[in-house]
DNA sequence: CTCAACTCTTTACGCGCGCAAATAATTGTG
DNA sequence: CACAATTATTTGCGCGCGTAAAGAGTTGAG
């Protein structure tokens, strides 16, 4: 690699003996030169080793090759496992992700849209807090750019929303659990940060009646998102002061049943579908780590893969025909029973 | 918020009555500026929204406020928390972190040190894979620009390392074990992925010989990052042929200690340091849900939060005095003792 | 009021590249 | 070999801001 080091794309355009406005094309679309020309673009390129300046580059484009990503708390599993597969699906495609978690904070989730303002992004993939949202900052942010919303839907916000059914998911394990035991009671957070949890809980209600149970709920209180010391303090409470409505304890999520079962344990209940059990947990999103819980959790899966692929095809189409949809899109994906030992 | 969009700088300053070159100077540093002018421009501000091109700021300073912040695995709650405490502190140290993640790939790693090059970065935090980080490719980067290990060592590379003293905190379980039982085998990795498995292998053996032990190895086939699933696996494996050497088992960090419980629980041993108890498990990491596991794993804790401040401190303080340090700084936190059921 | 020390304004250039229009060279086709 | 179609080159401007230098204005201490 290069003896002096080459600093510009004019210096680049001498050494390799190609006019710099046919690099500047190239390193936009290496395919829109001429097959000899790029042949002699890449063997020069192999010597002196340059690449472009990014600044530079990124404020002439009207449009960056920057793709923006937000979820609401990247130390959750469920998110890290999201950003994982968009990040890599973004890559794939030949754009840049830039990956903000809001903390949980609406504050940092404003700062993070204005973050993205100006790195001028051609689009960004948004998991919000939900309620906890600034809808208004939300709005004009998806007013400039292209926003397309995952995994939690904010009505009317973005070019598009890609979630999972939690209907769907929610009816299938209330049916699974009338069928085989005590019709489950809901565990939740009385303020649920959980961006999902609301649905979930109206859902509970709703499949409850339609089978002519009455719904049970377990409201706990907690704030922040360190929901498995939420399950297990609050669970802890519930089990020991006999506060449980049936024997049978559906979670909003599954964080929160890892804490409900650690919560069980000490206090020596025996949890799970078998004989001489006496409760049993399930939970809802297939956290990463739930198949090694003990017992293993019962669980409703998302199709993580489907929602992250539909949601890049989705922005780059949107980008790609530079135009916004007239009709929002939405697009809700059915979850999976995930049947394990815990219920 | 503005009427006109404000587009530039130059627009700016013609609104707010403050001349361009004032008005830049503001932005860099609003202590540098006269209070009166510090005044008028924040009213200004107020009134039209304009933030400063992000590209045309980093093409003309020298140095950028970018900070590149390197993890081996995102989805690793331990590297979470990292990522975490590292973003919060770079930000309220003003300045702008970009998470990159190797995605537990060399590939990937080398990409990323790429990707950091292009955004001129003022320095970088990198947790790099360990022995499977490209040395060379390192070492040409950190020449360039000012980085800080963390995590996990490489000799030479990089202006300094912050990081676990891992014999301490190894000695101290190993202690622990030795004192209320049977003395621990070691469960890991046979070519483990884990940067810090190595080191806590080695200081195993010499901490159980200088207590007078053999050293029992207990090495697992397996790769990548899917640690819960190779302890589970491998771990019902040993158990149910039974080659456990001990009763006690150290386990090379938290996320395959979680699998190993997980077999334990399912072949019916009973873990934990109680009266009629088989197994003892202790791990290494004390990760964010090592509380949560049945029972409540045993582990040795880091201090992610010194670890954290203090690299962030250190790179900090190479930027500002604007030069390397000629001799390679290294600083090793103590580990604590988590004492909970499991062991 | 005076003067020095700051702070601001004016002017002007540079950063590295995108992009457009006109021109020149290179292709492939018959 | 001639010609049209494609692809490169030349030229030149613009993006939004950093930065430097010189001069004008402001401030506060004596």
């Amino acid at each position: 690699m290069g003896d002096p080091k080459i600093k510009n794309m004019e210096e680049f355009a001498v050494v390799s003996g190609i006019s710099r406005p046919t690099i500047s094309k190239y390193f936009h679309d290496p395919a829109s030169v001429r097959k000899s020309t790029r042949a002699r673009i890449e063997a020069a390129l192999e010597q002196h080793d340059y690449r472009p300046n990014m600044y530079a580059i990124n404020q002439n484009r009207r449009l960056t090759k920057n793709i923006g990503i937000i979820v609401p708390y990247s130390a959750d599993p469920v998110f890290a496992e999201f950003s994982r597969n968009l990040e890599t699906l973004v890559i794939e495609a030949g754009y840049r992700p830039i990956l903000l978690s809001s903390q949980g904070a609406r504050s940092q989730e404003i700062e993070n849209l204005n973050s993205l303002r100006s790195i001028k992004p051609a689009g960004v993939l948004m998991a919000p807090l939900g309620h906890n949202s600034h809808r208004d900052a939300l709005e004009a942010f998806c007013n400039d750019v292209p926003t397309v919303l995952f995994d939690s839907n904010i009505a009317g916000i973005g070019e598009a929303f890609i979630g999972h059914d939690n209907a769907q998911a929610t009816g299938l394990i209330c049916d699974y659990l009338c069928k085989t035991g005590e019709p489950p009671a809901f565990f939740g957070m009385r303020n649920p940060t959980d961006p999902n949890a609301f649905r979930r809980h109206e859902t509970y209600c709703d499949v409850m009646e339609r089978l002519g149970h009455t719904p049970q709920l377990i409201q706990v209180d907690g704030d922040g998102w360190n929901f498995e010391e939420i399950g297990y303090q609050q669970g802890r409470a519930v089990i020991t002061e006999k506060r449980l409505p049936s024997s049978t304890i559906l979670c909003s999520n599954d964080r929160l049943a890892i804490g409900l079962l650690a919560a069980a344990y000490e206090t020596g209940h025996r949890v799970g579908s078998d004989e001489g059990c006496e409760l049993r947990v399930a939970g809802h999103d297939d956290h990463p780590f739930s198949r090694y819980t003990c017992p293993s959790l019962t669980s409703v899966s998302h199709d993580y893969d489907s929602i992250s692929k539909r949601s890049v095809e989705l922005l780059l189409g949107l980008i790609d025909s530079e135009m916004r949809s007239e009709n929002r899109h939405t697009k809700l994906f059915d979850g999976t029973l995930i049947l394990r030992s815990s219920a």
